[in-house]
DNA sequence: CTCTTGAATAAGTCATATCTTTACGTGAAG
DNA sequence: CTTCACGTAAAGATATGACTTATTCAAGAG
């Protein structure tokens, strides 16, 4: 999953540096500089710099140097970049970003699922639904956090779209942020699992106006819930 | 907005050429090999595979070489990779997914900005219909397109959401595409344009209801537009 | 047949040299 | 004093050879 050897590790410590903002856009680095900062070769700055240039997040002129972008060019769709911000100082505003999209994106990745998922996904869908019933009641948060994790993303997958599938780590992302970060109640709301339930049984059931409404009910409340917690 | 340089042409050339299927899933390739095929060095080939590295697209292992990766597991929101899709054997599959995504984002767009778009947008927005109807009526496609691209660009920007202003690109190509490729009428049908009028007054008044209905028929429309083309 | 070991291989890293582009200062012309 | 052309130096871009490290694969020991 992770970018590995030598700049892997200058991507770590860059990246999520320039996405809290810690380095502000318009900062000039040169390659020398991050040489001997990280002590490291030319070659290795030359390809953890191309990165982060290939997520528009720096851009490299001759005599000029490695100058930070305003964040408005980033490739905010890139997971990096949005664990990166997610793990600074910019997460509230890309978990709101998130918020919205998941709004838009989930309800219809329902209704295309109640169309189009396998018999295996559908079997895959009732069988978390249920764990989420009981690992809610048992207020065992890591357990269930790992359930809708897997909910939302078998039925993002089981869309049968490609792109909508890759959503599925980032929901993932968001939803272990939202717990970690407290922004969860102790104990899941029975009212949220019921509609977990009710989108899984949609979806069996093949009632793709169902599922996207039961759908939309979820990440709506989602989204209202961070807002408030967020002010 | 292109990667430049040496590792920008052979990006330009293994891109694309991974993305269609034409180097399948699962080939190896050697640096040594990319070395003297393209006439570069090391630090060329090193750096662009880097990239296509970042982008899931192939993984370098010692001893082993660079593999091809599935298709499954790309970026599939990276810019590249989905330019790369829509120039190649790919193209009606990433048109396809584009359609659905587009179902679910620029509606919520269109909501949003009723909300919150600025006066200079709701103006924009306005301006952009009335070229719409204009260059509609006297069959400028050419024209026609670059306002139309305009004018969900600035929508999705209008939303005040980052993720979704980003779309605006890939909106646009997807957009270009269609228009160049023949899947649209020599005239835009009028109810299409109409229906642009109508998202743009309801921005312009503020009605979020409205403006979400209306887009959604739009981007249902071509949707369907697409799958009818395509078979 | 299994496990260990070692050699071959290909990527990864480093150090250095050279090339290319371009911002910026200098000075001459107007 | 202003403007413009030009030279220069700064910084990235590319090339290359030497060396390191991880991994596969096969040969040989048990």
């Amino acid at each position: 999953m992770e970018i590995q050897g030598l700049p892997g590790r200058l991507l770590a410590d860059l990246g999520p540096a320039i996405a809290s903002g810690e380095i502000p856009s318009g900062t000039v680095l040169r390659s020398e500089e991050l040489e001997t900062r990280y002590g490291v070769s030319r070659t290795v700055v030359r390809e953890a710099v191309r990165i982060l240039e290939s997520m528009r997040m720096v851009a490299s002129k001759r005599r000029v140097g490695i100058t930070v972008q305003p964040k408005a060019g980033w490739d905010v769709f890139d997971p990096l970049v949005i664990r990166w911000r997610l793990a600074g100082a910019d997460r509230s505003a890309q978990l709101r970003s998130l918020g919205s999209l998941r709004v838009a994106v989930e309800p219809a990745a329902a209704a295309l699922a109640a169309r189009q998922a396998t018999d295996d996904q559908r079997r895959e869908l009732g069988a978390l639904a249920v764990e989420l019933t009981v690992t809610a009641r048992a207020a065992d948060l890591k357990t269930f956090l790992q359930h809708d994790i897997a909910f939302h993303a078998t039925i993002l997958k089981a869309s049968g779209n490609e792109m909508f599938a890759h959503l599925g780590d980032t929901v993932g992302a968001v939803l272990t942020g939202r717990t970690e970060h407290q922004l969860m109640p102790h104990q899941p709301r029975p009212y949220a699992v019921r509609l977990h339930r009710e989108v899984a049984d949609a979806i069996c059931a093949g009632d793709p106006e169902l599922a996207e409404r039961a759908m939309r009910t979820i990440v709506v409340g989602a989204l209202e819930e961070l807002d408030a917690t967020l002010g």
